[in-house]
DNA sequence: ACGAAAGTGTTAAAGCGTTCACAATCTCGT
DNA sequence: ACGAGATTGTGAACGCTTTAACACTTTCGT
């Protein structure tokens, strides 16, 4: 909530969307209380790791009781802002984009799809999954509000638009494409890499053989 | 290579095909050589990492002069077995799936989607992106020389997918589902959660502000 | 009303990954 | 043939993250 929260780890603020997936699920099961432990199988963290990000935030629980639902949600729920919704545009409405646009990324969450973008005229002005899209030069007349932006682009056009972007005062990049893009550091970038995502689960089957007994992951 | 890969750490093995795609571009654009400094500007991470990185494969460059380019490729390319192909099999073929069917993931990658499946019998026998859909039902009935399923389908049905999967012999799964899953430790799982991706970037930009200079990531 | 069971919050340690910094080595132009 | 300049490979320090372990507190069944 406040200043002093740049002292949570950033591992920790990564999980914190899980967690609160997690709870807000509990809470309309109607579960009333939770423990770590029970938390940590369903999200796949240990709990001790759990306990730890917890505390980050004070004394959330009761020993010997667990967490209440309840109290865990409006917490999470003030911390992860989930009031406040953030304006988000996507560029590129290709295979990626469009199932992006389809799929209601406001379910339990505070970002909201306002505008898409493309290159294809006859895409213009139709809508998608309720978005309207708007052509790529029109860009600087629809980001008015906008602090992140989903890049669904080819690679070889993601540095331009980014640079646009950029220009355009843009906060947040979720960078789709395979292109490592440059920013200037007051501008945070995501990337996510599926082909490398792919080519890693890859790797790790060969080269770091698993056990062959038990439950995990 | 060998049994001793086992050493190479995770994050390291996660970059190594993020490497081997930029080098591979340098190579088909006839650059000879190659320094980590300049590789670590185009691929957003710190030169002294790649060397460390590279060092754990052994001394592949030289002190003064830098990588060779040619050499790089090949050695990378026995060291992530691009020679091999892996079969992958993708169940769900909606917004997503569909997006994956459609992109070509055997550009300079070792792995292939050989077959779909969904459970809306409209899309069983149709083509996309040239891999064929079957019916869920029929999973067991394809899945011979498959090791990789990426899951793309809603997330209540991923754990009973998933537990099929497993009986199916599979080795790893690409999970893009909300739902963690919970697989034998013999059976390693990557999940992509692209909400809590979305969700964890808003909560950065809150909450861990950024300089005000230069150019980054 | 009590004692066993449950479960937190946290201290301490171990584990992992990144980055600094520089000796060692090689390159290349003159 | 040489010396200035370039660039690697790595020991050591550092910082971040996870995990173990347990004292302490609360619950809850009897
Ligand atoms: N689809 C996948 O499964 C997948 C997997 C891994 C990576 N990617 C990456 O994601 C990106 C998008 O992939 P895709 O499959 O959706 O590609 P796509 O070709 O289907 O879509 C790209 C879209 O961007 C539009 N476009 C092109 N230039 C533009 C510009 N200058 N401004 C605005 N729009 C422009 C095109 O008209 C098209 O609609 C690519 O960089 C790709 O490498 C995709
Ligand atoms: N699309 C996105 O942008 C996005 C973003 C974040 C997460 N996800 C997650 O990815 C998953 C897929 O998303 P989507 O948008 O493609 O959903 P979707 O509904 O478009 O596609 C799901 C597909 O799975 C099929 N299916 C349903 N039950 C099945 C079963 N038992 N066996 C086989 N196939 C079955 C459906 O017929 C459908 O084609 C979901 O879990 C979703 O939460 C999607």
């Amino acid at each position: 909530m406040d200043i002093e929260n740049a002292k949570i780890p950033q591992a920790t603020a990564k999980r914190l969307p899980l967690y609160y997936r997690f709870i807000n699920n509990l809470h309309s099961q109607g579960k009333m209380r939770v423990s770590s432990k029970e938390l940590s199988e369903a999200v796949k963290v240990d709990s001790a790791t759990i306990r730890r990000d917890f505390s980050y935030f004070g004394a959330l629980g009761k020993k010997g009781y667990g967490y209440n639902v309840e109290y865990l949600l409006s917490f999470f729920r003030k911390t992860l802002d989930q009031d406040e919704t953030t304006s988000v545009a996507l560029i590129g409405v290709g295979n990626l984009g469009t199932a992006f646009l389809n799929y209601n990324f406001m379910k339990n969450n505070n970002t909201k799809i306002e505008v898409a973008f493309d290159a294809r005229d006859e895409r213009i002005g139709q809508k998608v999954g309720g978005v309207p899209i708007k052509h790529i030069d029109d860009l600087e007349k629809h980001m008015e509000g906008i602090s992140v932006a989903i890049l669904t682009v080819p690679s070889s056009a993601a540095q331009g638009i980014a640079d646009r972007l950029v220009e355009a005062g843009i906060s947040g990049v979720l960078n789709f494409t395979p292109a490592r893009i440059t920013v200037p550091s007051s501008v945070r970038v995501h990337h996510i890499d599926l082909a490398v995502e792919l080519q890693a689960l890859v790797y790790f089957l060969k080269h770091y053989p698993l056990d062959e007994e038990e439950d995990s992951q």
